[in-house]
DNA sequence: TCTGGGGTCCTGGGACTT
DNA sequence: TCTGAAGTCCCAGGACCC
């Protein structure tokens, strides 16, 4: 009999004597944004508590507590400590919100008011006056991403990054992974980021990544799910067709036309009739999703292939009447997008801009320069060139601005041409905002 | 009541090259 | 020199994701 062998994770297990089967996790964080928020709030658990908006100076809760006890101890120093003891009548509410920005997450007891997430605070602010509203904090998030990403890979270390929230893990070859499907990981990796950072995930364990993201929303919260081949026709069948990652409301929207609701009528459609419905490669796709076959491998490495910034005003800017505000946004965008470059070590040759009018209709242009640059000036002047191609007689909601066709900062010839700007088209825009004067 | 920000990938058309 | 086919690149838009 081989010997047993502890390993790091604490799982001892003799060595095997079956082939392993593939078995991939997904891990999806449960309710993350807030549930991170809920840890520096404790007194806010149990309450209707939305996130997202931007800015909302007057609702600051430090000046607030030293206004209200001028002679507490409410000191910058120490308020980080004592944000467990702040009252929660001191919390912001939504009530009266008015400005364009959206929920990012909300939770549970805001949910049973009909709050979503991308849903507008305004309309929030309708459904329940009286629910908390915090601003994001994407650093926080990120701290806490890092936390239970590394005690992931302590365990278990083929993982695919997914986003702040969640990862896929190769189950296949690491000690537990084989048994009980998988479980055993499972409840190892779920237990040791709880331990280490009081917050709870939900596991989907499966033969491929597919069906582990379906798998990891049967059972939320802190839930753990197993599914093996032959589960497909009793447990993803019945599931409705949006469920599959990749299948967007449009092409819901679709397939409900055609009268099929579930993954189960969708993989009883032939294949060509898919492709002549939906494209050679989607039709292909969706049969093959719907039959639950994934063998795409997980991506432990990946580069970045684009960077990019872009906000939403307040209200909708004319690009003569509003010259020096969307001028200096602009700037700031380019700006923030060459120090993000710099930051992470990139630089990129595909310049290019985002426009959404008031009518919500959103154009891009680009434009592809010699060499690759992170220089705040040089995106700039290529940005406004591609801004010179766009309707600039209608109102903008949105500005943005895109460095794509990245490489690693150093590694790319540089052309030592001189930026040559490119004829001006024939619409007369001499005084908008983008010019460089 | 409209609908954020930061991404990836795919498709299709047009220009260009061979 | 002209024409057409095929391949490639660039660009714009759209769908989708977290």
């Amino acid at each position: 009999m081989a010997p047993a062998t502890r390993y790091a994770s604490g799982v001892s297990e003799t060595a095997a004597s079956s082939p392993l089967i593939r078995r991939i996790a997904h891990l999806d964080m449960d309710a993350f944004y807030a549930s991170c928020e809920l840890l520096r709030y404790p007194q806010l658990k149990g309450l209707p508590v939305v996130i997202g908006g931007g800015r909302r100076k007057e609702d600051d809760l430090l000046g607030k507590l030293q206004a209200a006890y001028p002679d507490g101890d409410w000191t910058e120093d120490s308020f980080a400590e004592k944000l467990d003891r702040i009252p929660v009548e001191f919390f912001p509410r939504i009530e009266g919100y008015t400005g364009r920005g959206v929920i990012t997450t909300a939770t549970y007891a805001a949910r049973q008011f009909g709050i979503g997430s991308a849903m507008g605070l305004m309309k929030a602010a309708k459904l329940c006056p009286q629910a908390i509203l915090l601003p994001v904090d994407f650093e926080r998030y990120r701290h806490f991403s890092r936390s239970f990403k590394s005690i992931i890979t302590d365990i278990a270390p083929v993982m695919q990054d997914r986003g702040v929230d969640e990862v896929y893990i190769d189950f296949t070859e690491v000690p537990g992974g084989q048994r009980e499907g998988g479980r055993v990981l499972a409840r190892l990796i779920q237990k040791s980021i709880f331990d280490a950072t009081g917050l709870t995930c939900s596991i989907g364990v499966a033969p491929n990544k597919l069906i582990a993201k379906m798998a990891s929303e049967f059972n939320k919260p802190n839930g753990i799910s197993i599914v093996h081949e032959a589960d497909l026709q009793s447990l993803i069948w019945p599931l409705a067709c949006r469920k599959i990652n990749g299948v967007g409301p449009k092409a819901d929207e679709k397939l409900k036309g055609f009268g099929i609701y579930t993954i189960g009528e969708l993989a009883a459609r032939e294949p060509h009739w898919l492709v002549e419905h939906f494209g050679k490669s989607y039709g292909a796709w969706l049969h093959e999703a719907a039959w639950g076959r994934d063998d795409r491998p997980l991506e432990t490495e990946s580069e970045p292939v684009s960077m990019s910034r872009e906000t939403t005003f307040d209200r909708d800017l004319h690009a003569v009447r509003d010259r020096a505000e969307l001028g200096a946004v602009f700037t700031r965008l380019c700006e923030q997008v060459a120090a993000d470059l710099k930051r992470k070590g990139y630089e990129g040759r595909t310049i290019g801009i985002k426009i959404r009018y008031d009518n919500f209709q959103a154009v891009t242009r680009d434009q592809s320069i010699d060499g690759y640059t992170h220089d705040a000036q040089r995106i700039r002047q290529v940005a406004g060139q591609c801004l010179k191609r766009v309707d600039l007689s209608r109102r903008i909601r949105l500005l943005g601005v895109r460095v794509g066709t990245l490489v690693k900062a150093g590694t790319a010839p540089h052309a030592d041409k001189p930026y040559i700007a490119a004829e001006e088209t024939p619409y007369e825009q001499a005084d908008l905002f983008f010019t460089d004067d």
